[in-house]
RNA sequence: GGGCCUAUAGCUCAGUUGGUUAGAGCGCACGCCUGAUAAGCGUGAGGUCGAUAGUUCAAAUCUAUCUAGGCCCA
């Protein structure tokens, strides 16, 4: 037998290379097969639940760094609760209505030359919804990501659209739903509403005049008699008829100027600018006011008998015109929002194919934008128009048709704010929310706060009708809760299709009669409901719904663009349904940008794909890289973060890999000792190991993932790799196999890999497994995946404060030690550690200390050997010199004893020993 | 332009209520080992804590302004 073959040397256990992506695939169908979430459910019966409710993502497109990220970071949370003994499920949702698809769907049957019919085009959006539901779902899994996938919750499916509707009626019933007029973008030319999303920027070419309002209301500081007037400046002549108002900006300061015998009132800061612009050059200035002063005051429209009251916005500017901005709240966002504090109608006298109405005076029946030289004609006529040029700027299009659009107003529905006090009840519901962290309160805060009446209607065909009849005999409108809930009867069992699909006396029978005038025909509203209202709707549909999930839910869990979105429609359904948030807490997490800093675009080329990553390094990383980062702030991503990652990812695995390879010879049913009779070193790293456990466990509770990792990998690399593990070479290696010290250091690595691999589970899944599994014939525990299993309780007896300080005090006397056998290797005096021997003079105190482990400090300095002196004072010294005696050809120890035994002439005695007990 | 947020070594993170010379891991450089080997060990270099001004005996930490970046609005 070789002196080598004697040796205890680890066997294989897990290979170092992980060689993810293709074991991955592996691993998931293996889980796939065993069905492992249908265990975790199993296995959850009965404990308390903790409910995170799923975000739907966008049926639309393939999933992004985005939402890879979302989606590892509510999996770490649903692994770790169930491993902290929740019941904790998770059904994702998708969102399948909404613009993006029926754009896609038009442009693809647009293509193909199929007629746009409705009904037609809502099935084929429901199929295009399915498709990437599905390639969404393919992705989502690939990452690791447990949960009810084959039973997720969609926006489309029948009940769900049953849901939506009947909610819709609550707000109906509490009498919160009312039709209001708001500007919206209109294309004169295809007769339709855009949304911000079907409009395109571009060069356009409109007069730029500048106008002057004589002033009905007086002003102080001028001299009666001359005629008053304000200067406006506009780019739009066909929305003067609409004007209603004048803003001003409450912090600016306008004067009145006299020119030719009269006054005109403009900004001061654009006075020179605006009159030489005019070619005036003689005028005097009469008074100076603060905007703030001029506040209701009343001007005279130029050409119709109407008034203009003089308002204040803070959206006015001194960047161009005379910093009195012209106001029609009928065409214009935010004329329309300045407009609503004022009570001003939102005026717009101009019909679906952009001309105006009968009643206009001069223009009645004439295209808007052929109008713009009427309405110049007219101002010149009666004598107000100071100034007209042309000016080219960028201006909205129709994506569709490319011509130039006009904003309307148009009849939409609306949820009031204030009707119910919702907008009270929902600033009073987000206070009793946990918002993590404390910011995201002040964020949703401020913009419930300030938002205007929720629109909710869309004039389009993929989403959920708003159920509501018009009376075809005299225009009355029927919004009733009893009949939107006749209608969700039928739309839960048939899907929304039926609104479009059937007669009205199919829904209600026998028909309603029009409370004004008694009639029985109606048309049905045709406009759809806002796609946050869909998803708004979710913790009705699916936490209500499902007999495994409760209401409200403990966590909502998305990026910080959804306290506009999702966190904010959720609010304000359930505030104005059940007087409540549907959340207790709500975690944000921030977006993915690259390595700068910089967010990803096409145009920078800096995006990284999710699929990238999983092809050239696995999902692993990729779950890594969430916990890793601090994802409250934004998450960096680049080929040198993913380098890093790689190397720690290898650090954690090689660290298991070689305590494993210990474990072959190990069985905790016949090999363990108990803690109380482990060597000194061993409960040492036990201490430590119960504490990396808690600071573990904390992470996990307050979803500080990075700690976790950070945690682990400091683990890993100094305390295991750098010394523990180090030291323990000799034992585990040079020992007889039964040697009690070293089944008591086998003892602690199987200690270590349980709790370790279990902490690491929710974040390391493959890898985590793939540990499970080398370990399960040394533990022998009955679970098939580390995944059914729950974190370690750490038995009270791994703690031992007094005994960690001491093994502290003898680490820092180990790293000096390091650096004096440093200086040595340096000057070629030794190579290896176990070429020196070491001489240590301490003083009193340590010298009592380092006396009590003189037989283990060769061990713990991997040296040959150590010789301890008594010195004066309180300093250490530590000297360093070439070993004597000869080298140990089997634990490669300098021994005086070497060749003591004849039979085995080239080793120590211990090995000698050793070797006739194995022989 | 407004609301909210971020900025500490090349990278990822710590830095408690302001209080010694600002820490860790990784990476890097140099060396060792060849019985964790496409591994392991040791030593070392690296920071005017985004900038400026202030409050204070004392500021990475508090205040203001600015710069760069992010999300959401306009």
């Amino acid at each position: 037998m070789k002196i080598k073959d004697s040796l205890n040397l680890p066997q294989s256990s897990i290979p170092m290379k992980a060689n993810l992506s293709q074991r991955e695939p592996e691993m998931l169908a293996r889980w796939e097969k065993m069905e492992i979430y249908q265990k975790i459910v199993e296995k959850s019966e009965g404990l308390p639940q903790f409910i995170l409710h799923d975000g739907p993502p966008y049926a639309n497109g393939h999933i992004h760094m985005g939402t890879a990220l979302n989606k590892i970071l509510k999996d770490f949370i649903i692994k770790s609760k169930f491993m902290s003994g929740y019941d904790s499920r998770y059904v994702p949702g998708w969102d399948c209505h909404g613009l993006p698809i029926e754009h896609q769907v038009e442009k693809e049957l647009k293509a193909k030359n199929i007629p746009l019919v409705k009904t037609d085009l809502r099935k084929q959006c429901r199929s295009y919804a399915k498709k990437f539901i599905d390639i969404q779902r393919k992705e989502f899994k690939r990452l690791g990501v447990f949960g009810d996938w084959d039973n997720p919750y969609l926006t489309m499916n029948l009940p769900y659209e049953g849901v939506i509707v009947r909610e819709f009626g609550k707000f109906v019933e509490r009498g919160e739903v009312y039709l209001g007029e708001k500007p919206v973008y209109w294309c004169a030319s295809c007769k339709t509403a855009l949304a911000d999303a079907e409009v395109e920027y571009g060069p356009h070419t409109s007069p730029s005049i500048y106008v002057k309002f004589p002033m009905k209301s007086a002003l102080q500081g001028i001299p009666e008699g001359k005629p008053v007037f304000i200067l406006i400046w506009t780019t739009t002549p066909w929305t003067l008829p609409a004007n209603l108002a004048i803003a001003l900006h409450p912090d600016f300061e306008y004067v009145a100027v006299e020119v030719n015998d009269e006054i005109w009132i403009l900004a001061r800061e654009l006075r020179d600018l605006v009159l030489s612009g005019m070619g005036v050059s003689d005028y005097k200035t009469l008074a100076t006011y603060r905007g703030g002063d001029l506040e209701n005051l009343v001007a005279r429209h130029p050409f119709l008998e109407q008034d203009s009251l003089l308002i204040l916005a803070d959206h006015v500017t001194l960047e161009a015109g005379t910093g009195c901005v012209h106001t029609a709240p009928g065409h214009g966002q935010e004329d329309y929002e300045v407009g609503l504090r004022y009570n001003l109608p939102t005026y717009a006298p101009v019909d679906d194919d952009g001309c105006f109405t009968p009643e206009v005076p001069y223009f009645a029946r004439k295209f808007v934008f052929d109008a713009n030289k009427d309405v110049i004609q007219k101002l010149k006529e009666v004598g107000c128009l100071l100034k007209v040029e042309e000016m080219e700027h960028s201006y909205p299009h129709c994506w569709r048709c490319k011509s130039p659009i006009i904003f309307r107003s148009t009849r939409q529905w609306f949820i009031s704010m204030e009707a119910n006090g919702l907008r009270q009840k929902a600033l009073k519901a987000i206070n009793e929310v946990r918002w993590i962290p404390e910011w995201g309160r002040e964020r949703i805060y401020n913009m419930v706060e300030n938002r205007p009446d929720w629109c909710i209607s869309r004039q389009r065909s993929w989403g959920v009708p708003i159920i509501a009849l018009h009376c075809n005999a005299c225009g009355e409108v029927l919004l009733d809760a009893k009949l939107v809930n006749q209608v969700a009867d039928l739309v839960e069992k048939y899907g929304a299709d039926v609104w479009f699909e059937k007669e009205l006396k199919e829904f209600f029978d026998p028909l309603p009669a029009c409370p004004r005038c008694g009639s029985q025909d109606f048309r049905k509203e045709t406009d759809i409901l806002d796609v946050w209202f869909d998803s708004g709707v979710s913790h009705a549909a699916v936490l209500e719904k499902r007999p495994e999930l409760r209401w409200p839910a403990d966590l909502y869990l998305e990026g910080s663009d959804q306290h506009r979105g999702w966190f904010h429609s959720s609010l304000l359904e359930s505030v104005g349904t059940r007087d409540r948030a549907p959340y207790h807490s709500v975690l944000t997490h921030g977006f993915v940008v690259d390595g700068e800093g910089k967010k990803m675009s096409k145009s920078l080329g800096n995006i990284v794909a999710p699929e990238e990553i999983i092809k050239k390094y696995g999902a692993e990383l990729i779950r890594l890289w969430v916990a890793a980062e601090d994802y409250r702030n934004d998450i960096k991503i680049s080929q040198e973060i993913l380098k890093q990652l790689t190397d720690g990812y290898r650090r954690i695995r090689n660290t298991f890999r070689f305590m494993l390879g210990n474990l072959f010879d190990f069985t905790a049913s016949a090999h363990a000792l108990p803690v109380e009779e482990m060597e000194e070193i061993d409960r040492f790293i036990l201490h430590r190991l119960s504490q990396i456990s808690a600071r573990g466990l904390n992470a996990f509770d307050s979803y500080d993932f990075h700690v976790v990792y950070h945690t682990i990998h400091t683990f890993c690399a100094v305390d295991l790799s750098a010394f523990y593990l180090d030291v323990l070479k000799d034992r585990l290696y040079v020992s007889h196999p039964d040697d009690r010290k070293r089944r008591s250091s086998q003892t602690a690595l199987f200690h270590l890999v349980n709790v370790l691999v279990r902490l690491l589970a929710p974040i390391l899944s493959f890898t985590a497994e793939e540990i499970w599994n080398a370990f399960k014939p040394v533990s022998s525990f009955p679970e098939e995946s580390v995944h059914l299993t729950r974190f370690a309780a750490i038995p009270e007896n791994f703690t031992d404060e007094t005994l960690a300080e001491r093994w502290q005090t003898l680490l820092e006397i180990r790293q000096e030690v390091s650096r004096v056998l440093e200086e040595k290797r340096k000057n070629k005096e030794i190579g290896h550690s176990l070429d020196a021997r070491v001489t240590l003079s301490a003083g009193d105190r340590l010298y009592r200390l380092l006396k009590s482990y003189e037989d283990e400090l060769d061990d713990i300095f991997i040296v040959s050997s150590v010789e301890l002196k008594a010195s004066d004072g309180d300093a250490l010294t530590v000297e360093a010199a070439p070993a004597e005696g000869e080298k140990c050809e089997r634990c490669w120890h300098y021994k005086a004893d070497v060749g003591s035994d004849s039979e085995y002439p080239t080793v120590c005695s211990r090995c000698a020993a050793v070797l006739r007990q194995l022989s």
